[in-house]
DNA sequence: TTGTAAGCGTTATCAT
DNA sequence: ATGATAACGCTTACAA
């Protein structure tokens, strides 16, 4: 293998040593039908020799194709980061456009100038468009939804009245945190309080939903709420609030585990038992649920294939198939120590 | 603001409303210093009036410049994309880059096909690249060093003779180790065991030579050695190992929180106290430190300014500007429960 | 300070 | 099946 120096070399160069012209050579790199076997042959090895690779930018340009897909996180999810979750749903898109041709570019939106994020996705920089977000300033993005291919991860927010028009990948949040509530009234609980997430997201609102609903089936009050931001930190002080309270509960149901397991530590400290004095639910299944103490009972969602499934119909999207707008992942009860 | 139909509008439109030609239109869009006030104002408001946005792919092949920044995370590095540390670091690569005009490409490097990822590298696709690797199997990385600006988070584990030729940004993980170790002689330990990465893994190995250093120092007999693979799952099972030794010993150093935290699980299913029975320190000081019961003594370091500096640093290198080989960021020993 | 014009490396449309 | 040739939208000497 010879790489030649003085700059890269381009489709002409190939085309000179493989004996044929630029457009021969621009079908074998784009895998046309319509060119003879032996051709691709010549053509490939001098590519091999002279270790040719496409300008990007040269075919960006010329075909108006970027074979690029933006994955856009508002500034203010992004705090999220670290968040098992989170984490997972970005692993899962980059593992899956890795197996394509697709390039991923990350865009963290900021919130003063979020005109620059719509201007960067609508400038043609790009095919596509993947919007994590849990909260509810996602609306202009679900305008931009219909002049370009986006799939949401999670319903946004502030949109459900336009909710049928774009693509999500989501979690049925609110029949899960059902299941979960319900779990804990089979299990004789009456009096169950809940720490939710800031109720700008849409999973906050949706588990806040579920379980009121188990509630009121079940004939029973509502008990005390407390907002704990999805993280353990603001699960513990959701916990101590709860517990600084009048009233009295016999479980909770966090909308996490980060915040299940913030607030279990709040409980141990102040010396009550899980589950005999209170029992405890979480949602994700996520380490912080296998690894407390007790285990916590949770709702297993999968977040990778989360990621995946975005990337997935993103791309279908893109090459102009009909994909389903809503895709509903599975949900599933664990059962573990805490409750 | 108008939004004119049929195709996105071009400098071309931008020039023939502003009344000026192509060029000046560009010299504008690029600030250059030699336009006439007026004339920019001019430009400036065609611009907006057309909500005109430059061309990515144009302007790349014209200039030879993509304005684009890889993020190299190899396979096996990315299962980490949930540790809390790592996770902290693209956060920081991806808040400082997003302050410039520099875009973000985040690309998994497939271990079975890593010529696709250097083919990307080289392929002129990006001005420059980020590598965040714990492995060993960077080294195809510090050759290509050499060709193009690329900045390592964490020196790379197999290259240790030409690390100075690099640009590294890291912690002084030995150090920072002998610090921890130092501190659990300090209060009378002897018998140190120690959880550690996998060693393959360049923090792991510093990590270990550190406790080694000072037991030796201390003329202390090195305690036993279980590898934890930096997880919280890892580390319990480590912990099971060590325990079912025959060895003897009355604290733990673990490379990671994380695997502190899943040892300490055990430790308490066995019924053994910490720190009176056995003392635990651990490294990085993120959530898993914090949360456990007890806290984990531990080494604090800045994932994130670790992020923002390295793409602080490879946009400098890309300017061509001069910047420091090897950046060294403070460790801190934090103290709480567990020793 | 501003304009002219020649690329940048592909793809795509037509012929052949 | 293959080859000319014109775009694609911008930057950048070079001229004026």
């Amino acid at each position: 293998m010879t790489i030649s120096a003085g700059g890269a070399p381009t489709l002409e160069k190939v085309a000179a040593l493989a004996g044929v012209s630029r457009s021969t050579v621009s079908r074998v790199v784009n895998s046309s039908p319509k060119v003879a076997p032996e051709v691709v042959q010549a053509v490939n090895q001098a590519i091999a020799e002279l270790g040719y690779v496409p300008n990007r930018a040269a075919r960006m340009l010329a075909s108006r194709r970027t074979q690029t897909i933006a994955l856009v996180i508002p500034e203010n999810t992004a705090r999220f980061f670290s968040d098992p979750f989170f984490a997972s749903v970005i692993q899962g898109v980059a593992f899956r456009l890795a197996q394509t041709d697709y390039t991923l570019s990350l865009v963290i939106a900021s919130e003063t100038d979020h005109e620059k994020t719509r201007r960067y996705l609508r400038g043609g920089n790009v095919d596509g468009a993947l919007i994590l977000s849990h909260h509810s300033d996602d609306t202009s993005y679900v305008e931009l939804a219909r002049t370009m291919p986006i799939v949401f991860g999670g319903r946004p927010a502030a949109a459900p009245e336009n909710v049928d028009d774009i693509y999500v990948v989501d979690v049925d949040n609110e029949a899960a945190a059902e299941v979960a509530v319900q779990h804990l009234v089979d299990r004789g609980r009456t009096r169950i309080a809940h720490i939710s997430g800031r109720q700008d997201m849409a999973p906050a609102q949706d588990r806040m939903a579920g379980w009121r609903t188990v509630l009121e089936r079940a004939g029973l009050e509502p008990g005390p709420v407390e907002d704990g931001d999805f993280t353990p930190i603001g699960g513990a002080e959701a916990m101590r609030r709860l517990l600084g309270r009048r009233e009295t509960f016999d479980a909770v149901f966090a909308a996490s585990d980060q915040m299940a397991s913030g607030a279990l530590t709040v409980l141990r400290e102040r010396g009550l038992r899980v589950p005999d004095d209170i029992a405890l639910v979480g949602f994700d299944n996520d380490y912080f649920a296998t690894s407390s103490v007790p285990a916590i009972t949770t709702i297993e969602q999968p977040p990778v294939v989360q990621g995946t499934t975005m990337a997935e119909l993103l791309v279908r999207l893109i090459d102009g198939e009909e994909v389903e707008r809503l895709t509903v992942l599975p949900t599933q009860l664990v059962v573990r120590d805490s409750s």
